[in-house]
DNA sequence: TTTATTTTTTAGAATAATTCTAAAATACCT
DNA sequence: AGGTATTTTAGAATTATTCTAAAAAATAAA
């Protein structure tokens, strides 16, 4: 009987790119991190929910728990792989794109568009409070039809 | 017996007052509602999440339900009495601070404050995406000890 | 005013996203 | 290979919020 794991569907390249990735960020390599690695590194940026990566993994015939999903993304927001981006309170999303950058949202169809940083000019900003320090500036220009 | 309605602690004026502004919002004049919108709107510009009014409101003697409190941000909110904030995914904030402007959040107290809209220059915005239309434009300077 | 009609409020069940638990599987180190 | 730490998993638990359908209160009609 032959096997035929998953895994398969990476090149051998592609899987030894993203197991030391993961190394790099401190995550060891499992089946499930590499294939969802894959799925969320290989199309350039993009946004996901958890729902959407689960139904994506097994779409691609990967059969991984819900916990797994959450546990990964959370495991590589944590590591420095992804970024949480909060605009709905309703669902979490996370982008792949780590560069500072804002983001166009229309609620109605849960689509999450990347804005460059430079598009939009932040020419002056007020004083924190005492105390506080500044962790991020995040611009939504929320979009309807 | 003398009957000593919990409405007894806002003066007639104030009574008419909030009762006005529900009507003139479309909303009917309740107990609960008058006595939320007076918590909510007595002092001055503030942030609420539901289980915090729903708190003031059971420590200031009114026995409402849980259910009464999210129907009464919902409805306010639609009304344009409130505006909801986007600041966590975990927790819905509620702002009576109707004027366009930005928020200050702290995220490990859960502390939002106000920022005046003038107080950020946006100099230049990207193009919305074809055939969609800005419903809106948020600004989240998120803050760390 | 009484009565009828509509809207609110309520307690508790239902829902939905996410986290937790503790056991089985897997990865890594020697 | 063998032993230990980390992951994965199914399913239960948790949390914020919404729903349900019945009782209460508000307005409208008589």
């Amino acid at each position: 009987m032959v096997k035929t794991p998953l895994a398969t569907s990476l090149t051998d390249t592609r899987r030894d790119e993203l197991a030391a990735r993961l190394k790099a960020h401190g995550l060891r390599t499992t089946l499930p991190r590499l294939m969802l690695a894959d799925l969320l590194f290989a199309q350039g940026n993009r946004h996901v929910t958890a729902e959407k990566l689960h139904a994506e993994a097994r779409a691609a015939g990967l059969k991984v728990s819900q916990a797994t999903i959450y546990n990964t993304l959370n495991q590589f927001s944590e590591a420095g792989l992804l970024r949480e981006v909060q605009v709905d309170q309703a669902r979490s999303y996370f982008d792949t794109n780590l560069d500072e950058h804002h983001h166009f949202y229309v609620e109605q169809e849960g689509l999450l568009i990347d804005i460059p940083q430079e598009a939009i000019a932040l020419e002056r900003l007020p004083d924190s409070p005492q105390g506080f320090a500044i962790a991020g500036v995040d611009v939504v220009i929320r979009l309807s039809k």
